[in-house]
DNA sequence: CTAATTTCCAACTGTTTGGTTATATATTGC
DNA sequence: GCAATATATAACCAAACAGTTGGAAATTAG
């Protein structure tokens, strides 16, 4: 009998750990953190009100579990879909496309509680996890993008950090509007003319209009 | 005597409606719609608490107002910097650079009451005035980039609704990030970047890697 | 000054909320 | 079966909360 940790000895417990963890993630996810009571916990996630509290802890101490659990599943997935041996364009649309299906995901709560949920809580230690979090979505797509570069799929003077940067900011802006209620298929569109945007090769000098003074740098 | 409303009957108000209103702003702003209790409005806005009540109405109807006076002072101050007689690339940069110091605007709350807070609101009332207001963003960009095709400032093939829509994401996620804090200088950075990643002329074909080709459109 | 009008202030009421306690229930070890 | 252990359930309590009420205060009209 395979059982590497023996039974505890008391009453078993009537709920699944983890299944009540993702049903506080919907919780969190769908009424906002100040949004919730311990009773909206309570109810969505099936589990007593002493048994949150001695499982769980309060209200807070809940959250950050639940925020760390959260971004472990939604960076594999990401990673996954941005790291999937594709070309760079279809690697960035993947990745793109996966953020707007997650926010838009019938059954579950529109929006995403990294982007829209947890930069409201009032918390140092959230702060810092969102600071964190962010800096590692960043550099997933920074390195994808050094692949790129190593792969000759952009050219070596691709600002990799930026660009980086931008993804970050126009995934944070498509969850947002999926948010306030944009339909899946215009965000799956802008989601596309994204992924263009932001591998479009940098401009090499400015020729502003009119008197063009066309000087072109060639690379070699 | 220039007066061309009496004043009224009974005991004059201790208080500015309009400064009220603003206060009532920040106090949202700061701790978001559900974080924020009738006693916190009633300290932060230095009115009583039946005088709440009977000049502002519930919560939600305050909340509501809060929008609509913030949008309007907020879309004038973003027109006035994206519409102002300067050459495109400075317009946008003036338009994210606002966007960023009035999200990380010392003595104020950070981030935003359209982009951080009001999303979270579930109100269906508030959700449409979201909408409204961010395709009126979205437009305002869009004019701005047309009147760049006019003036020659950019290609005529500058696909003008698609890179609105970007910018108002990009600002969207510059706006999220001051909200988790990242700094005033670190954005200004990224709003500089940002306005050169839209104005990027699209790419007229696919060069995949390797035997560089440049193909340019030369307006005539 | 008096009456009418409007706002201000303190206190009140019923409800909701966070967190705890007491007791019943289910399981293991012997 | 019986003690030991751990969880489940219901009820409880003080604090916070939303919204209201009654009377005091400040102003105008006459």
């Amino acid at each position: 009998m395979i059982r590497n940790s023996s039974r505890p000895r008391g009453r078993p417990r009537s709920f699944d750990e983890r299944e009540a963890l993702e049903k506080a993630t919907q919780v969190f996810w769908s009424k906002g953190y100040d949004g919730v009571t311990i009773d909206d916990l309570v109810d969505g996630m099936g589990v007593g009100r002493p048994t949150l509290y001695s499982v769980f802890g309060d209200k807070r101490t809940l959250f950050l579990r639940v925020l760390k659990t959260y971004a472990e599943k939604k960076g594999a997935r990401a990673a996954k879909a941005l790291l999937a041996p594709e070309a760079l364009r279809a690697s960035l649309a993947s990745f793109f496309r996966f953020i707007v299906e997650s926010a838009t995901e019938e059954g579950s709560a529109v929006g995403c509680l990294f982007v829209c949920v947890a930069p409201l809580v009032d918390d140092a230690e959230v702060r810092q996890f969102l600071q964190h979090a962010a800096a590692g979505a960043v550099a997933l797509v920074e390195g994808r993008f050094r692949d790129g570069v190593t792969a000759g799929e952009i050219p070596s003077d691709f600002p990799v950090v930026a660009r980086a940067i931008q993804v970050a900011d126009l995934a944070r802006g498509l969850t947002m509007r999926a948010q306030i209620g944009t339909p899946r298929s215009t965000l799956l569109r802008d989601a596309e003319e994204a992924a263009d945007l932001v591998l479009l090769p940098r401009e090499t000098n400015h020729r502003p209009s009119g008197s063009a003074r066309k000087v072109r740098t060639v690379r070699g």
